[in-house]
DNA sequence: CCGATATCATCGGGTATGACTATGGATGAA
DNA sequence: TTCATCCATAGTCATACCCGATGATATCGG
């Protein structure tokens, strides 16, 4: 059984003859004889009578209408269902962020996209470790990854957001070299606050490290994020976070300082080569026009 | 949007992979993969995500699936209710009968008929004069007629059912010159009851008088066929039945003859040429197995 | 680390289905 | 009777469906 050939049908019965239906439908009068023909071999009943030259519906062809119609509707039900996902009033956008940028640059993205697409929800996960959001990127777990680039796999699609620099967060009261500036140097015998090894942040700091040969002192290794800005501000000890958020802590009295070199790292989006959904297309774009 | 693509992508849903899912349906994998990418083309979406060797629905894929199965849902409705009709479960079957017809041939038919198929309901339909019991078949009013044979027009296919005697019914007293005979000559000057001309049995009646160069004393003319069997029970007149609905009047006191010669006819189903419905058939095979 | 296997995509060919135009046949109206 | 209307048929063509074979890629086991 065709649509098509359901809609001949009810099209017959609703212009009263095989002419009219077809225009209505829009095909040739032969086209739609030839259709409900088929159609009535398949069902074997003849579904209309045709009389000289008018045709009236059987007893097959009127309890054939309504269910036939129920069907029709439960496609426009699906192309409107399948619509709405296209146009980014349902669905799911599968995130993966790196825990320190799913403040900078993702909450501002995700407000600005969820204000444009109010329907679809928005899932953020968190990586096991700095490698893992190409992992989950390009196992299909999530279809846009927020990381730091280069990304450990050359099968995804890599955009640059933004260059970031990682300052220094001391607690209040202490004294620097220079104002506003710390030489990695200096970091050694500071006691430091930082998450464990194998975090994104924490990576760049001991590449750093190992680069001006500084033994570090850390004093405080978490994994809770949000529990750093109080330790620094109690005076646990020195941490390392992007410039946006460190900013945030230097008004509540830490002292914050840019890393002499500076600890930087490029950050952007991940998605697979595959054509994506449409949230994630337009999340894409939306970061990709910001960043321009 | 075609049915079977629908198909296929439910059962990719319900199977997990293209390759079992074509299994499922019956098609190969290539012949599905190709459905699908056609309906996701139409669609303007894709409904899989394929991550290696798996697939996975996206957020167009299980907006689809719950619609999509309603209208296969429907689907099946529709195959259920014209199947129904097609079984003699539910339909409809008109009939056009003489009215003398409608007591003897027809109500028996039309007994073994329902008793078979409950869900059938019949409508029979009174013919305005003999020859109009072909007209409505002709014009499709009918599906099957019950007429004298043979029949006005000859693009009707007629089936013989039986030949049938016309006996005269008289008041009870009346003395015939044989006993349960009646020579036409005899009618004149009697008092008959019958109905008005045009119809089956008066033109019967009329042609037999005028062979035999009777001139009829119509004392009573009326188209209220149940009125005749009181009319000649009170004495009326004589009138003319079929055989076994005479009968019935005998056992109340009628004088029923033969008439001589005798009175027959030929009595038949009519219907269209063209196929007929399912409940059309089977009573026309009803009639000509009993008749056989 | 490297085959083996499983899975989806692509390709080429054969068939069938649906579409069209033109035409025939039958019906109903003028 | 003639004409217009409507459905059915014939012939032709394009498209789409299906299949088997093959390719590409990912997962798994040794």
């Amino acid at each position: 059984m065709e649509l098509r050939h359901v809609e001949y049908v009810l099209a017959v019965i609703d212009h009263g003859t095989f002419t009219a239906g077809a225009a209505a439908v829009g095909v040739s009068q032969p086209s739609l004889s030839e259709g409900i023909r088929r159609l009535e071999a398949e069902l074997g009943v003849r579904l209309f009578d045709r009389i000289g030259r008018s045709v009236v519906a059987t007893d097959a062809g009127r309890a054939f209408d309504g269910p036939a119609r129920r069907m029709l509707r439960e496609r426009s039900v699906v192309l409107d269902a399948v619509g709405a996902v296209r146009e980014l009033e349902t669905g799911t956008l599968d995130l993966v962020a790196l825990p320190t940028l799913a403040v900078d640059p993702l909450a501002g993205l995700v407000g600005r996209f969820r204000t444009l697409h109010p329907g679809v929800v928005i899932k953020v996960s968190e990586p096991e470790d700095a490698g893992a959001v190409a992992d989950r990127v390009a196992a299909g777990l999530s279809e846009v990854g927020l990381a730091e680039l280069p990304a450990r796999r050359d099968d995804l699609v890599a955009i640059t957001l933004a260059r970031q620099e990682i300052v220094a967060v001391c607690p209040p009261g202490t004294v620097l070299p220079a104002p506003g500036r710390l030489p990695v140097g200096h970091l050694a015998g500071m006691p430091l606050v930082a998450t464990p090894p194998g975090t994104s942040t924490r990576d760049l700091l001991d590449r750093a490290l190992a680069a001006a040969a500084v033994d570090p002192l850390i004093a405080v290794e978490i994994s809770q994020r949000e529990a750093i800005a109080p330790l620094v501000l109690t005076g646990a000890g020195t941490s390392f976070l992007p410039w946006s958020m460190a900013e945030t802590l230097g008004s509540q009295g830490a002292v914050v300082a840019r890393l002499v070199p500076a600890l930087t790292r490029t950050i952007g989006l991940l998605h697979r080569a595959n054509p994506l959904t449409p949230s994630a297309r337009a999340f894409v774009e939306l970061a990709r026009a910001k960043h321009d």
